[in-house]
DNA sequence: CTGAAAGCGCTTACAG
DNA sequence: CTGAAAGCGCTTACAG
């Protein structure tokens, strides 16, 4: 007993057994007077808490905690992107924004993930969490899946592929982009081309082919394809490899080349179409004048445009929070029913009937 | 035993220990056989496997092996702002996207936190964690520090004040800013203002007093204050509530009404100096040959402008990685040294010798 | 209102 | 290479 018995060993963390100890009650009793969870007579807690301070004790470890309650407080997103990509994505921003506010009001925080499995350790295998939300436009969510539902991990995913066990939310994509095909069809617009999402994991760029598309396991990009096909079943397609405006503009070239007789482009989001109206304005093209441009999102994309796009809207923030809530309804086990969201088209001023 | 004795009851997660009663081994080597942290005959090894394939075992549950090791496996980034102002400042996302980098390689994962104390539990008080960066411009640290110190969570600093037991990542705030006010001094400017970043922690907008001045705590905006200061003692200060360019532009007609005659705008971020010229713009003005206008940050702002803008230049990413490698360092139990990063006057085309 | 006891599910010395 | 034992720091019935 080198150490003053009065303190706690230098580096050591203090536990509630010495603050119990200290106090003179109980590790019961302490524990109590930190969670509220039981009745503690004031005059015991304020003991409690003033050996705690004298302690300096941060309060329960949240990993003994977490162990005996079964609980972690944390819930993870799961994202395919890189962040930096993600991030640059209003709509996911948005979204985790929703989340946030709605997780962290039930005292909740918020694990960023991504569903690489490449390496051994850490991630989805292994980091602690009560619920997982799957975020959007994922090309690849079944071995996430399969390793979450084996730890018994509620899930819910957000426009993403039914899955056993797995409640969804989910907005009219093909519906959506249907009825602004059909705008685009009523304004006697009939060469149509489409830039997409990601149609793949590694992000692959080029013209969409049949095998592709078939092949393609990317929820929301097929949908919102499919909806444009409702209307325009043969309009080509190239695909973008991100919700990026380089990306649009990058994709819109490659289809305006293949196809100059195009008198409207569809893009899957309104960063994409931001891109193909940019690139459209480079070969000399007025919008909605010699082409005419349709997005999807509704995002808030301050700065980036004075234009204001014709597109789809969708509900981003709300999306984000019934997801949460999903979540914490699934960890307070009632019972959690998924959700389509409805959406809007929003005419803005880059679309108009097509010359001549 | 209403359930067959060779599945889990329904719903409840199998456990190492049922695991490796199947297989006939003890709990030490079934946990080996999934740590690989000591010899486990390779047949052995199968058998445990085998075993927790039949039970749907999931891994160890994180929660009771980070009690046991006294690791999470979760660094906590703590950012000021709500999550959504927060990733529209391409230096947050940018640096966040270094530090995920970082941590993802060493099998860690990404906590996102508030500073925000309000809550009763949840947040800092409560989320595990092995280490935490708390991320720049904050306005008031002081409380969050307080509650980490106290759970003896290793804590990063990136750019801000100097505390007892934090190690810091920071940049040149105060020498950039100096070099290019240096740089405007040199073109002929003498009538110079600022635009800040929020110099308290409800961003508070409007013309900055000296008072006010003296009794921030918001350590990167005063830093680059000072350095601009330090060329124009006298320049007069608006301060806007965030990085953001409406942010920017709102302070930079608050400036300029006040002060129709300044020669050149410096913003304290380069969303604010975009601002700043959409604000001059509005007005009739043209930079830079009627206002020259220098940011601060060198973001890649794809998109928002075509502008060149004339900037101190500083490491985001990098900034974020070494963060993440510090933390990552303190945890080993390695030494770890504050860093100060070099910026970088980059010259655009929204600087140019005043009128006349 | 308070305390004694059990146990959450692991991992890690240690002994063999 | 494998097993028996201890214990990480809490919280929660339960008894008083």
């Amino acid at each position: 007993m080198a150490t003053p018995a009065n303190s706690a060993d230098e580096g050591a963390r203090p536990t509630l057994a010495q603050v119990a100890a200290r106090a003179g009650v109980s590790a019961s009793t302490a524990s109590l007077a930190f969670s509220g969870a039981g009745p503690v007579a004031e005059e015991t807690k304020q003991r409690v808490l003033a050996a705690a301070r004298e302690l300096d004790y941060g309060g329960p470890d949240p990993r003994a905690r977490s162990l005996r309650t079964g609980r972690s407080g944390i819930i993870a997103v799961v994202m395919e992107d890189r962040i930096r990509d993600a991030f640059r994505d209003p709509m996911v921003v948005t979204m985790l924004d929703g989340i946030a506010d709605e997780i962290g009001a039930a005292g909740y925080s918020l694990l960023l993930l991504t569903d690489s499995l490449e390496r051994q350790q850490g991630g989805l295998r292994d980091a602690p969490m009560d619920a997982a939300l799957l975020l959007g436009c994922s090309t690849d969510l079944d071995p996430a899946v399969a390793v979450l539902s084996r730890r018994q991990v509620p899930l819910i995913g957000v426009e993403a592929q039914a899955r056993e066990g797995m409640h969804l939310v989910d907005v009219e994509n093909r519906a959506g982009m249907r009825a602004g095909a059909q705008h685009l069809h009523d304004l006697g617009h009939r060469r149509v081309g489409i830039l997409t999402l990601p149609m793949d994991r590694p992000h692959t760029r080029g013209a969409l082919t049949a095998d592709w598309e078939t092949s393609s396991v990317a929820y929301t990009g097929r949908e919102r394809l499919a909806g444009v096909r409702d209307v325009f079943p043969d309009a080509p397609a190239v695909v973008a490899a991100g919700s990026l405006p380089e990306e649009g503009a990058l994709a819109a070239r490659t289809l305006l080349d293949a196809h100059p007789d195009l008198t409207a482009i569809v893009g899957q989001s309104d960063l994409i179409a931001l891109g193909a109206i940019q690139a459209a304005e480079e070969r000399g093209m007025t919008v909605p004048r010699d082409l005419s441009v349709l997005g999807f999102d509704g995002a808030r994309i301050d700065g980036l445009t004075d234009r204001r796009l014709t597109t789809i809207v969708q509900p981003s923030v709300e999306k984000g929070r019934t997801a949460a809530r999903m979540a914490l309804a699934a960890l307070a086990g009632e019972p959690v029913t998924s959700v389509v969201f409805p959406v809007e088209l929003r005419l803005g001023d880059t679309t108009a009937a097509p010359r001549g």
